[in-house]
DNA sequence: TTCGGAACGGAATGCTTCGTTCCGTTCGAA
DNA sequence: TTCGAACGGAACGAAGCATTCCGTTCCGAA
């Protein structure tokens, strides 16, 4: 006997399905909506999802709700965006992987900007101390690699993502583009050459033998 | 016979000296407000002055009017500072020295971000064009020090401040040090080399005298 | 000393924008 | 055939804000 919901798994069917599909939509809509201009109004996000005002409130008690699930996605994202950053076996390569993907998809505009319009939850705050504590293994990586300055600091990425999620023009793609190419600037001036020097860098007496003793 | 205004030159003295030094309270009150939020009421501004709603309106025929004229007086600072900073014998100097003069006095703030909320005057659309044409002679003098990586142009530097002016803390003194702080970041990112190498470069044929034929 | 009016403070007005609620309708599922 | 989950969208009420209006103050000229 199948379960109230999910009796259908085709992809068209009745009106359960379509509420599900509503779902994914008014997600969607809203994220668009909201990453565009962060006070938006609610309605817009309904117009967007095609759908009517109410189908959105069946789903959110409130605005403050949908801003709250939309930006703890975002700060999910977060996170997963720097594990697997982590898992790259090069520091810097992850740092900087890291960046690009996060300002691709405009994280920052999901998390900070929109956190302050309501009241956190405690598994956001926890979630947000975690994604802290993931950027600072990253930077330390990077600065491990050798090939980040050494006077970076976590937060310094805060600065970065900020200035980057200020640019913005009315076409997205393009809006994209710009971006990367600020953050390029950014990282060659963050890095401390670029590209670094090849090979294993000089090493203590390795050239003093011209000083030794022959035999 | 003194004009009716003017008549009192002394610093402190009735009502038309009050009302001069309203002038300049409610310019210093406007900028103070929308550099903070720019859409800021108008009964803001006129708090921060200490004035009521109607010193304000006596002076500006609508909100729209004040707008304009902050604006139009970041632009010229633009210019001032653009111009000075021509007259700077280095150029890369000059350009940095520039960006840092404007990103403290958040003439970014003051123009871009205002603008687009007003319908601008004949004369802005001119100083902003001389804006852009300042901002090229810059940005080549820049390069042609030397200094500047050869694939930056104009517009990079709109990017550039852009990034700047949306880092933003409570207090103003500390968002000056951390925009300072990233606009570093920006500029070792932009510099070919910094420090730049010492010397005048290495030139064609200064070094083939080990194949020249001894006499 | 007198008096016109420049300058002002701030309440009142009228409008727009929004979040939220409410009610009538639709149509899949049993 | 019937029930109610899911909707669409108008209506409501609160809030924010630019602008206007009116009564008051007090400088400055005569």
């Amino acid at each position: 006997m199948p379960s109230p919901t999910g009796t259908t798994a085709a992809p068209l069917a009745g009106r359960r399905a379509q509420a599900a599909r509503n779902d994914a939509a008014i997600l969607e809509a809203a994220r668009a909506v909201f990453l565009d201009d962060s006070k938006a109004p609610i309605a817009a996000v309904a117009e967007r999802a095609g759908v009517g005002i109410s189908a959105l409130y069946r789903r959110y008690a409130s605005k403050e709700d949908l801003l709250r699930r939309l930006c703890h996605d975002g700060l999910r994202r977060y996170v997963a965006e720097a594990e697997a950053a982590l898992a790259e076996p090069d520091g810097w390569q992850g740092f900087a992987g890291f960046l690009e993907r996060v300002v691709d998809a405009d994280v920052h505009s999901l998390t900070v900007h929109l956190a302050g319009t309501f009241t956190p939850t405690e598994e956001m705050g926890r979630d947000a101390l975690r994604a802290n504590e993931l950027t600072t293994a990253l930077v330390e990586r990077a600065r491990e690699a050798g090939r980040l300055r050494p006077d970076v600091v976590t937060q310094d990425v805060g600065l970065l993502l900020e200035g980057c999620a200020a640019l913005r023009v009315p076409d997205p793609e393009r809006t994209r583009q710009l971006r990367r190419r600020h953050l390029a600037v950014l990282l060659a001036g963050l890095a401390v050459a670029d590209p670094p020097l090849p090979g294993p860098p000089p090493a203590v007496g390795e050239f003093d033998w011209r000083w030794r003793r022959r035999e």
